[in-house]
DNA sequence: TGATCTCCGATCTAATAGGTCGGACTAAAG
DNA sequence: CTTTAGTCCGACCTATTAGATCGGAGATCA
């Protein structure tokens, strides 16, 4: 349950892969193509082409056309989101459908519904969830990695 | 993104009213028919049964058969939790297809994959979140429900 | 100017969720 | 005891969406 999409999945890998290459002690500064992602992560080249599209157009990356192109990341890694990036892809936050209320979108429950509230504020705390984490997290700001020892393997659980 | 299936919905809904019907102070005990909830919150019949046999399958809710039948809470609604409701009939939770490494299942992108760890550890601040939430939070441990004077009535949205 | 590499829109296919149907069972009433 | 009405239960079908693909337009560098 809880699935996010292979887009959105794709979308974390290549951002997280440009901000690595972007702000690394290696090439910083340097322009990283779909080609590359896609051969890097065994993703699909086209399917990967449209993920960066609209992660261009939401403002998360710049694209940069032409020979030599690429996609560059548009703002620091660290005032990029997670829920800003499954935003752009997957649409906003929204347990149900009836969550972003829009006129005349009601749904057939919604005069006698019991849980809206409470949802709602679920809903509300996965977002300050998804949203207080940023890229430079992702990439090792905090020790993510949870070190097991040989003893308890496959223990836990 | 994020959204919860329309029968995982309708569980909860069920849920609620059940119990609402069985710890409320007008007929405590009461078994609770399919019919009687389905046309409650205008959820089409069928569907609405094939969601408590789930339910019922999960240990949720107890099956009582023939006329007079019905559906009863298995145990207190202080021990049921989001997280097992969506869980009976979602199937367990999981941001990735590779959430849950079964021997065999790898994803294309397992070895090089970058997001893998800190995803989990969303996956698993979302887990605790819906399972510290119980039945009994919904129906109005925590004050919920927003009442609204007639004055105001279609005003608000 | 030419070639090459990129982004971009529309299109097709596979998976899943949403919804529907008829049969099996149980318990109460006659 | 028999009948009968009302329930749960499993298998089936359809609609929506996600996943993946194709070919064309635009831009940059040689
Ligand atoms: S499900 Fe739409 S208002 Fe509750
Ligand atoms: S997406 Fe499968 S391991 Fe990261």
């Amino acid at each position: 349950m809880l699935k996010i999409s292979k887009k959105a999945d794709y979308a974390l890998m290549a951002l997280q892969h440009i901000a690595l290459v972007q702000f690394g002690d290696v090439t910083p500064g340097r322009v990283v193509n779909t080609k590359e992602i896609a051969e890097e992560y065994n993703i699909p080249l086209e399917l990967l082409a449209k993920v960066l599209q609209a992660l261009s157009k939401n403002g998360m990356i710049e694209s940069h056309n032409g020979p030599k192109g690429g996609y560059l990341l548009a703002r620091n890694a660290s005032h990029i989101t997670i829920a800003q990036i499954l935003e752009s892809i997957e649409g906003p936050l929204g347990l149900t459908d009836c969550s972003h209320e829009k006129d005349g979108d009601f749904c057939m429950q919604r005069e006698h519904c019991n849980i809206r509230t409470p949802l709602l504020k679920v809903q509300d705390s996965i977002y300050q969830l998804l949203n207080s984490m940023t890229l430079q997290d992702m990439m090792g700001g905090t020790p993510l990695i949870t070190i097991q020892s040989p003893s308890t393997q496959g223990v836990n659980r």
